[in-house]
DNA sequence: GATGGGGGTTCCAGTAGCTGGAAGGTCAAG
DNA sequence: CTTGACCTTCCAGCTACTGGAACCCCCATC
């Protein structure tokens, strides 16, 4: 399979791909020419990278999925730690958007949106 | 006022200042020796700026506010749009976040993260 | 006058995770 | 034989800094 087919059947873009393989996240063959050739099972990696990443985790803690993955004698412990960790991220992220969701809103809400120069957001980001 | 002085009155780093510089969102002054001097002005643009960051306004954002904060004849209404262009992508990040997270936090939940392999996080990853 | 320390300066590289584009090789069809 | 759709590598750029190296400046002290 060829890395458009492997692109389309992963949902994985072409260049993320080859990312991915020059960061060490997938090792397709080659042929003769130089093009790379996708077993199934490196399908089935890149799809599980796309899923992953789509959940947010970052490029490391995919390598670490992945290896975990791969490994039939993992303990799921590992895998959970790694999750949760990756959850609190994503509350705090969250927590921090929420902050300025409200603050911003407030300000949004304030201001007249006329044309006159008089406005509440500048003004409190003056303040 | 020298570069650490004008640091800690806005809360700006002084890396982060001479980035800002060198984007041209400041213009310190020179010294003859090559330092830069910061004039009060400088430090409230500074303020500004540390706060429009703070309510995630991207580096172009950015600019554009201070020059209408510094335009005394704008119109409150571009601020508006700046503002409310910036609310509705912190929103719809929330969204992202939130998606992320309930699902993360359902895999989370059904993991038993003890020594054994089984893991559903893994498994969901994969199908 | 030398020295030491705490400023300042510039410039380069790296961060995360791709993505666009240039320059060029390969292959099947007409 | 050429066209067009593939593929390859490599380099640059994106966001907003941040760390670090190498070097300059100024003041105080010995």
């Amino acid at each position: 399979m060829n890395i458009s087919a492997a692109a389309e059947r992963s949902g994985v873009p072409p260049k993320t791909i080859r990312y991915y393989e020059n960061i060490g996240l997938v090792r397709p063959q080659r042929e003769a020419n130089g093009y790379r050739v996708f077993r199934e099972s490196d399908v089935h990696k890149l799809t599980f990278l796309g899923r992953a990443r789509a959940l947010g985790f970052g490029i490391e803690d995919c390598r670490a999925l992945l290896a975990l993955w791969e490994d039939e004698a993992r303990a799921s412990a590992e895998v959970k730690r790694i999750a949760a960790d990756h959850l609190a991220e994503i509350d705090a992220k969250i927590a921090d958007l929420r902050d300025m969701r409200e603050t911003l809103a407030d300000l949004v809400d304030h201001c007249r949106g006329d044309d006159r120069p008089d406005c509440p957001i500048l003004k409190s980001l003056q303040a």
